[in-house]
DNA sequence: AATACGTGGGG
DNA sequence: TCCCCAAGTAT
């Protein structure tokens, strides 16, 4: 891997993201890294200001409700992630003096930050020199380091092991080198219709060179969205983000019709404290009664 | 290892 | 319209 490629194509190229610039905190990392898990860049940046502005450290977003959270999330998709950073950032303000952690152990500890995470804070929050594998980052190493046409079913040691492989030796250099590698395959090598005439590492992609096999690993599954539960879920939290109080169960009743499954999934709301119901048998979302 | 978990934009 | 996909985590 020619490190000077990448990280000139760096120098012209990435965008320009809040996140990234110099004045951003551990927090604004953190919180940024949370919203971006399955979700576009260009639907996090607008929310990603208002959290900020907000909850400027960790302590301020815990002293605030969780429904609050969920409000201020707004359909960023995946609220689970609102309530885990709630928690984590009371655990930081409580544990760790409203200070985010900065070794990847720590980090991993709190909820809703995994693997990935842990890594991308501690690389881009703190410079340190580790291995973050993303998406874009295994779709990179795929095609070109082994030449495949995609990257196959993920497999956490091995993923880690050919990321450290082609890490710059020197800590300066490995978070830029991280950064650049996910912005490569966030804006050329893409999942589809790749940029290649635009790539950096054109002259050296083992894709390239070995002319741009298909990829042939096992297929790989689509998630369905239509009728599943997580619409459901989706359609009665909608609900209680657009009311400015309790609601009765008559309001959630209208956005489903299968009353079985309407059922299972407010249930499942409950269980899982994105709804709580008031001693009046209102729904309200969690804190915010 | 496979599956559940939201939402919306682009082809 | 439908299908794919977008900086994953927890179970």
């Amino acid at each position: 891997m020619n490190h000077e490629l990448l990280l000139g194509w760096w120098d012209t190229a990435a965008r320009d993201l809040p996140w990234r610039r110099p004045s951003c905190t551990a927090w604004g990392v953190l919180i940024s890294e949370i919203m971006l898990q399955q979700t576009p860049v260009s639907r996090v940046e607008p929310i990603w200001h208002e959290w900020l502005a907000r909850w400027p450290v960790p302590s301020a977003m815990a002293a605030s409700s969780q429904g609050e959270v969920l409000r201020m999330w707004g359909k960023l998709g995946y609220p689970r992630r609102a309530m885990r950073l709630h928690e984590a950032a009371t655990v930081i303000a409580r544990d760790f003096d409203d200070v985010v952690p900065s070794d990847i152990e720590t980090l991993e500890s709190l909820p809703g930050i995994g693997s990935y995470t842990a890594r991308a804070v501690a690389t881009f929050a703190y410079g340190q020199k580790c291995a973050v594998v993303d998406t874009n980052v295994r779709r990179v190493v795929a095609r070109a380091v082994h030449g495949a046409g995609d990257a196959g079913p993920p497999s956490t040691k091995r993923d880690l092991r050919d990321v450290e492989a082609i890490l710059p030796s020197s800590q300066e250099d490995a978070a830029v080198f991280s950064a650049a590698l996910m912005e490569l395959g966030a804006l050329i090598c893409t999942a589809r219709n790749q940029k290649c005439a635009d790539c950096p590492l054109f002259a050296e992609c083992a894709w390239q060179l070995a002319g741009r096999p298909a990829y042939a690993g096992p297929e790989k599954k689509v998630q369905k969205f239509a009728g599943t539960d997580r619409q459901v879920r989706g359609r009665l939290l909608d609900v209680l983000r657009g009311a400015p109080g309790p609601v009765p169960k008559l309001q959630l009743d209208v956005v489903w019709n299968d009353i079985t499954q309407r059922e299972k999934c407010l249930v499942s709301l409950l269980d899982d404290g994105l709804v709580e119901q008031t001693r009046d048998g209102l729904f309200a979302l969690p804190g915010e009664h």
